[in-house]
DNA sequence: GACCAGATTTGACCGTGGTCATTTAACCGC
DNA sequence: GCGGTTAAATGACCACGGTCAAATCTGGTC
């Protein structure tokens, strides 16, 4: 994979990935089309597939390479102390799986390994992913009678469903943070949530229940 | 809706819903061809389109005809009182969302509403369903720290992200029921999970653990 | 039963992702 | 340089979902 072939092939490639950014960037993940790709990159449609297997794993990649940018940034950056500076410090990767329905299409797909001794470049940046939170999740406010690990998938559990609803238009009202954080106090700090009784701890859906 | 058209558009519709049925019966949802549906129909391919927006809809349509189906034996059955017992309960409900990879990612893509006032079939069918489980949750043995409905949205989140997983060639040796075990019982039985410090009934847990 | 307005159906057509036999370029030993 | 062998690129072609202006049918009115 990583010397996979003659420097003529590389440039090649490069030009396609240049040529998706640039489309990309105009018209967003959703518009992107094969034949604008090739034309920009000035090269047939066939060598398109010699190169990516299909449209999406290039979206793929393209997405986890941001997403990959952002894990950078995470790795570095302190272990937040509270509940408050876990979501905040989590929401730029989490804005970023929503800045377009399609793009959270795909991670929702493929976030998951996908084949035996295949896991994609999305599958892999969220092993990281899953990494740096459980590493976060180790620390002093968070309930310890459950492993890390465990912890950690069911952030992105609760993640993921909030980022759905996100996207439908009965409920986005409120933001993606807003709505997380009941699900997240309930799963990290299960003793505390009995304290307090402020705030419409309601699940995010109960507004379409009322609309039903 | 209940009255769409005169009669001859509805058994038109019908002819095609059966159409399909059979169609899938033969290749399974992933196979489905609009140009099969229509042909066995008999019937013009703009036809379809004029009755179903797109396939998807009508693929939309027929899982949730299954759904209501096994809800309405759920709404039936008496409430479990138990992890395992809720669990078993709604096996049945969530294999048949496992069938095909194609239709969970109907269902994924389409079990929250995606449009104002436009709850789409599978939609409304997982709102019932939240309404079940939240139903069975307000008993006995699961916490009340946390309103019904948080807890039942994060038994569908931790159940979709378990099915996701199930999907993948890497994790699959483990079924459904086992994986998604260890979450739930940290999500609705949390006090007892903190019980034992060493944690020794967490065999079934440390599976998930070790799958990473 | 002749007529009409609106509902329903039709099928040629299009956009787009993806395939593959064929052609062209790159590399290597001589 | 020169054949020869493998890697890469080509573009005509296909499959399939979806569109739309035109044709056809239906139920109601007189």
């Amino acid at each position: 994979m990583s010397q996979p072939a003659q420097a003529r092939s590389r440039r090649t490639r490069n030009r396609l990935i240049a040529a998706a950014e640039d489309e990309i960037a105009a018209q967003g993940f959703e518009g992107l089309r094969v034949d604008a790709v090739v034309r920009r990159a000035g090269v047939a449609k066939g060598t398109f597939f010699a190169h990516f297997a299909d449209k999406e794993i290039l979206i793929e990649e393209l997405i986890a390479a941001r997403l990959e940018a952002e894990l950078q940034r995470l790795e570095a950056a302190p272990p937040p102390h509270d509940l408050d500076g876990f979501i905040a410090a989590l929401m730029p990767a989490w804005s970023l799986m929503t800045q377009e329905r399609y793009v959270f299409d795909v991670i929702a797909r493929h976030s998951t390994a996908m084949g035996i001794a295949n896991l994609g470049p999305l599958a892999i940046a969220f092993q990281r992913l899953y990494d740096v939170i459980s590493d976060w999740l180790s620390g002093a406010p968070f309930r310890t009678d459950v492993t890390r690990r465990l912890l950690a998938e069911g952030v992105q559990a609760f993640a993921l469903q909030s980022m759905a609803l996100e996207f439908c238009a009965l409920h986005n009202q409120i933001g993606l943070a807003a709505r997380l954080r009941p699900y997240l106090r309930a799963w990290l700090l299960p003793n505390h949530a009995a304290g307090t009784k402020k705030a419409p701890e309601t699940g995010a859906l109960s507004v379409a229940a009322e609309a039903a």
